[in-house]
DNA sequence: CGTGCCGGGGA
DNA sequence: TCCCCGGCACG
């Protein structure tokens, strides 16, 4: 197919690691420029066995250019990945993604991880992938750094930040889950036999979290559960079945339903107490500071983000991966919450703006403005840089009140590790949305969930969140989570789940929002003039004009 | 009782 | 998506 084409492109303008020019030890990274190629085994370029020399031309963060082998990038960082070839693998598996396909951040991280963790896998060796997740890592976890102040710290903070990364990409493939049920509907029965509960309806995606009850047992306990039977072709089946989008076609329409549903169905995997039409909805929002923009799918906000943020929209198969980085999955009970962004309420956008020392990132033109009051962020033009980092994922909704925020970020308040700082950002977004709900850093009133225990793996976070999120704290204070149901991450480390642990359930506030003090647009222009109210007051909706 | 607004429903 | 309204909570 079109595999080589880009397995070309996207060599050039990779992010790599190189050995320090300096000799310091210290790996640095750069940009490829240009491939050399020094042997005559070029020919066979498919093989990825066949020992053939590529020089690297790279050009290095300090702006110089400078050479390298394979192995010299290879041994600049990836010294503890278990392959053999450090870019070529990555490269092929680049294009085997699809990582330029179309909603890449879907597919791929899915496939790596699917075949991360399926044991015995006769074709591809597993090296290969996991070499290939190293070094995407490594990439994107560079290349979304912020201003180069940081080097060192960022070093440091690798390891969370390509974590949160990984999460986050994963956060916004569902279709990790979806190979089960789409391609072998038929299969679906021995699977479920295990006695791994029985809420998996085949026939109904949306009907119920199956896909995480299943997972769970499978994993752990269940040894003898089948494999999944896609398991047998490594990479491709993933996206073909479950997307039913043929090649590396367009992304569009399909991702919102199968987003919808399966974040939705994630969402109920445990018995609602009500009923609720279909309060959850799975959006994307840009992290861009002031561009709170939203969108339902993942492609889509990946591609506004490439085009709007990173300046990249002539190719828009291009992509590094970086998007990820700059939005993050959210579930909003009801639109109603982000939906209003500007709506004539220069009041919203008056509160005071906290200095924003930073300076622009490179190549993007930021005015000095804030991110923070915005609501909805349908906020102008505002290109900031991204928030600070957008690992916050989807968790950040729920970051509100910051109570287990310090655990992770080891408690330091200033604490400035990628992951917490990812979080003020979007707890602002959220936050001022939702600000009702969040009143004080109360903490859960159950004993052993919420932040005393963020690592227990029975919490989690994105779902049991959007859950209780509205729903009376009763309902939430048990254990009610039942174990494996992270929307977003079933198999992902505790740790950066805790980030997301801090329920907003304070117990007070529940209710509804505190009554607005403020003159309203009833009182404003009375009865008789009910067509200058704002629309929102028409509806009987929270006024949008003057808020309080 | 007036008001603000949530939740839900109709077109 | 736009619009309306029942109904609840608050003051």
């Amino acid at each position: 197919m079109h595999t080589r084409r880009l397995v070309k492109r996207s060599i050039l303008g990779s992010r790599v690691y190189a050995p320090s020019p300096t000799g310091d030890g210290a790996p640095v990274t750069g940009v490829v420029q240009a491939v050399k190629q020094e042997n005559s085994d070029v020919s066979s370029t498919t093989s990825t066995t066949a020992p053939r020399r590529n020089v690297y031309t790279v050009l290095l963060q300090d702006g110089s250019l400078k050479e390298f082998s394979e192995e010299e990038i290879a041994s600049g960082a990836n010294n503890q990945t278990p392959a053999r070839g450090p870019l070529k693998p990555s490269l092929k598996q680049n294009s085997n993604n699809g990582f330029g396909e179309g909603p890449k951040g879907e597919a791929p991280e899915e496939q790596r991880l699917a075949e991360g963790k399926r044991p015995g896998r006769p074709l591809d060796p597993d090296a290969r992938s996991v070499s290939l997740l190293e070094q995407k890592r490594k990439v994107v976890s560079s290349s979304i750094d912020v201003p180069h102040a940081r080097r060192s710290e960022e070093e440091v903070d690798m390891d969370k930040v390509t974590a949160a990364m990984v999460l986050t990409s994963l956060s916004t493939s569902p279709l990790v889950r979806s190979p089960p049920v789409k391609v072998g509907e038929a299969l679906v029965g021995s699977w479920k036999d295990p006695g791994s509960a029985g809420p998996l309806a085949p026939s109904s995606y949306s009907s119920s979290g199956g896909y995480w009850s299943w997972s769970a047992p499978s994993d752990q306990s269940n040894p003898s559960t089948p494999s999944p039977p896609l398991s047998a072709d490594s990479c491709k089946p993933f996206r073909v079945p479950s997307l039913g989008n043929g090649g590396g076609g367009a992304p569009g329409p399909e991702d919102p339903s199968l987003d919808d549903q399966d974040g939705s169905s994630l969402l109920f995997d445990e018995p609602i107490p009500r009923k609720r039409k279909n309060s959850m909805k799975v959006m994307f929002k840009c992290l861009w500071k002031n561009c709170g923009k939203v969108l339902s799918t993942a492609a889509g906000i990946q591609r506004h983000i490439r085009t709007v943020h990173l300046g990249r929209n002539c190719d828009s198969d291009w992509s590094d991966g970086e998007e990820d980085f700059y939005y993050t999955e959210i579930k909003l009970n009801t639109d109603e919450g982000l939906g209003c962004p500007s709506p004539a309420t220069p009041s919203v956008l008056s509160p005071p703006l906290p200095p924003h020392p930073h300076p622009p990132p490179l190549s993007h033109p930021h005015p000095p403005a804030a991110g923070p009051a915005q609501p909805g962020g349908g906020g102008g033009d505002a290109h900031r840089s991204p928030a600070q980092n957008s690992i916050g994922i989807s968790v950040a909704k729920d970051n509100h009140g910051g109570v287990c925020n310090g655990r992770l970020g080891g408690g330091g308040g200033g604490g400035a590790t990628p992951l917490s700082r990812s979080a003020p950002s979007a707890l602002y977004l959220i936050h001022a949305d939702h600000a009702y709900q969040a009143t004080a850093p109360v903490s859960i009133p159950s004993a052993d969930s919420g932040c005393g225990g963020p690592a227990v793996g029975s919490f989690t976070p994105t779902n049991s969140f959007s859950i209780s999120w509205q729903s009376p704290p009763v309902t939430f204070t048990g254990t009610s989570v039942s174990p494996c149901k992270s929307q977003s991450f079933g198999e992902q480390r505790p740790q950066t789940i805790a980030v997301l642990s801090s329920p907003p359930r304070a117990t007070a506030a529940i209710s509804r929002k505190v009554r607005g003090e403020g003159k309203k647009c009833r009182k404003v222009y009375g009865m008789e003039n009910r067509d200058m109210w704002c629309t929102a007051c028409r509806w009987k909706k929270a006024c949008q004009r003057f808020t309080d």
